[in-house]
DNA sequence: TTATATTAAACAAACGATTGTTTAAAAGCG
DNA sequence: CGCTTTTAAACAATCGTTTGTTTAATATAA
């Protein structure tokens, strides 16, 4: 069995409290030299690792943090997790990862159990189908901060993107390609990112004044499928578009999928710019241009936000922080003129 | 503050005792309907919610078990991730992910918190310089299992696959195709899945006697820069290799980059069969022939085996689980006679 | 009717740490 | 020397559960 507090203290002759003391070493207490070698000793022989879960219950506070993503096979998450993980570490901190596949059950269900596991903190980026378990989170005054995504509606800790900036600015780039009629693909409706995103396409696509139809946006979904599919929708729109942005890594290999199989190419066929982070971009069948975000920066803020709110005692202000992403100007979109 | 059982207890007029049976509702103990309602609306009221560490440490078992990979931004292991979390979830266990990128100290550092916090089984891909810490778990009788990577020397639970028949085949098909010098950027050399493709690779080059000079054997890392450089190195080779056989996701892409940027094209120059696990390699700039994996079956496997060994009172033997990988030919081994 | 069996629920001791409080011994001081 | 102060370490309660054991009340049997 594993040595505890009482077998030290036995061993050494002491009590409990005082080889606690020791070990934990905080207190200002000056304990005689030699009584603490003579603890350091008994738990070196012993082996002596701390109980966290007794630990825990004690002092009401697990060291460990939640973690909810969507889905840490897509390496934009994947990247973000492994962000977060490394500066938890740092800090004495563990992370449990959960994955939703977003569904809002899931979501609901993880976060009662990371609840329950009495998690000090928790980052996640919420499927967005419901909000109330997340207000309650923030009326218990529990500390969190959503990543990637938000809600418009309520004042939250948050790391983000600028998406309408950024969805701007890829019009911008093929208008002045001179593309007239741009599809996207925008993968999940409800998720404030997408949302985000569609807004700036739309203001980018009224101040060229090019073409402006409804069909020209499609797609509910982030997986490869979703992109194959929402491709050949753009694909057999009797007028279709010269160049489509598309939003997701999964998405964009469904997109190449769909072209590919219809014996187009891109850019030849069809320009394209993906909202993509990963690292086999530039390798594609054409290199992708893509808008990319600085993953490890926004894991590490995320989780810097979260300590700064765990830690403090009293209630400090949200922030809600937006990082700058970039456009990697590769060959996916071809100059009409 | 959250309820306690106690709070429950004080709500129904019950002892905490009485509440915790019922609610836990595993034992026989027959109680009256009537109670159990008042016991259940108590609960409700208060939004009842176990914690998780009290009873963690009265029961000694934490349901939660570690994970420790290289790197969960590798899509191999992203996937394996994946596969465990969902099916650990699934039965009560929460994960706790940590990445050592091939760190051997970090490793061990992983191993010790995660002891601390008293995990009930441990999922693990070791980096392998060492072994004693590993043995230490062994002589514990700790449950644990090996993923993708194993001992020799020491008998353990693993979830592997079959590398050196893989690397045969893989030689073989090249044969097949006229080659006669084939190189193999191997990735980090004492990993046990590395050295078994290599046997199987040496193998197969004795049987077809083809070229073996040690030279066409480079390579020591995962990273996207080993794969590039490695990929120098039998490019500048006096005589280069006709096809090579790389290991990794990130390798792989290393060597894209350093074939295109040579001004070489797959696989008219030179042939590629690459050891990787991401859905992108259909569409990259030659369609990647690989081997793969049953990630999600090796994931399951291996929570399955943990799992049978966590919950049996009695030591069980260890099994070592072989599943089947895949060659996925594609279009990057070019047909030389 | 008394003894026994059954039922329902309370009691109380853990699990392994942390931490406010107390005690006992040693040191300091006039 | 007698008193106070300091130092060193023990005491004991607590965190929120679980679970073996008791108790008290009721039902059953002889």
């Amino acid at each position: 069995m594993r040595a505890t507090l009482k077998d030290v203290a036995k061993l050494a002759g002491l009590h409990t409290s005082t080889v606690s003391r020791v070990l934990r070493g905080k207190e200002d207490v000056r304990i005689p030299k030699e009584t603490k070698d003579k603890i350091f000793a008994a738990a070196k022989e012993l082996n002596y690792q701390p109980d966290q879960t007794a630990r825990s219950l004690r002092t009401q506070k697990s060291n460990t943090i939640g973690l909810i993503v969507p889905d840490i096979t897509n390496p934009f998450f994947a990247r973000l997790a492994r962000s977060i993980e490394m500066n938890s570490f740092e800090r004495g901190y563990t992370v449990i990862v959960c994955n939703t596949d977003e569904n809002q059950d899931k979501e609901i269900l993880f976060m009662n159990e990371l609840l329950g596991r009495r998690i000090d903190g928790l980052i996640l980026a919420p499927v967005q189908d419901s909000i109330d378990h997340i207000r309650r989170l923030k009326d218990k005054k529990f500390p969190f901060v959503l990543i990637d995504r938000y809600f418009d509606e309520m004042d939250t800790n948050a790391v983000l993107s600028d998406n309408e900036a950024t969805a701007y600015e890829a019009v911008s780039y093929l208008v002045k390609f001179g593309h007239k009629r741009i599809g996207m693909i925008r993968g999940r409706k409800n998720i404030y990112t997408i949302q985000k995103r569609v807004v700036g396409y739309q203001r980018a696509v009224n101040d060229y004044k090019i073409d402006a139809e409804p069909q020209l946006i499609v797609g509910d979904g982030f997986c490869l499928e979703d992109g194959y599919d929402s491709t050949l929708q753009l694909l057999n729109l009797p007028n279709r578009p010269s160049a489509i942005i598309v939003s997701g890594n999964l998405v964009t290999v469904g997109v190449l999928k769909a072209i590919i199989e219809g014996g187009l190419s891109i850019p030849e066929d069809i320009s394209v710019i993906a909202y993509a982070d990963n690292v086999f971009s530039p390798y594609l069948v054409t290199p992708m241009t893509t808008i990319s975000h600085p993953l490890q920066e926004m894991g590490k803020r995320a989780f810097d936000l979260l300590l700064e709110h765990m830690e403090s005692k009293t209630p400090i202000p949200y922030s809600k922080i937006v990082v700058q992403s970039e456009i990697y100007i590769r060959g996916s979109a071809k100059r009409l003129i």
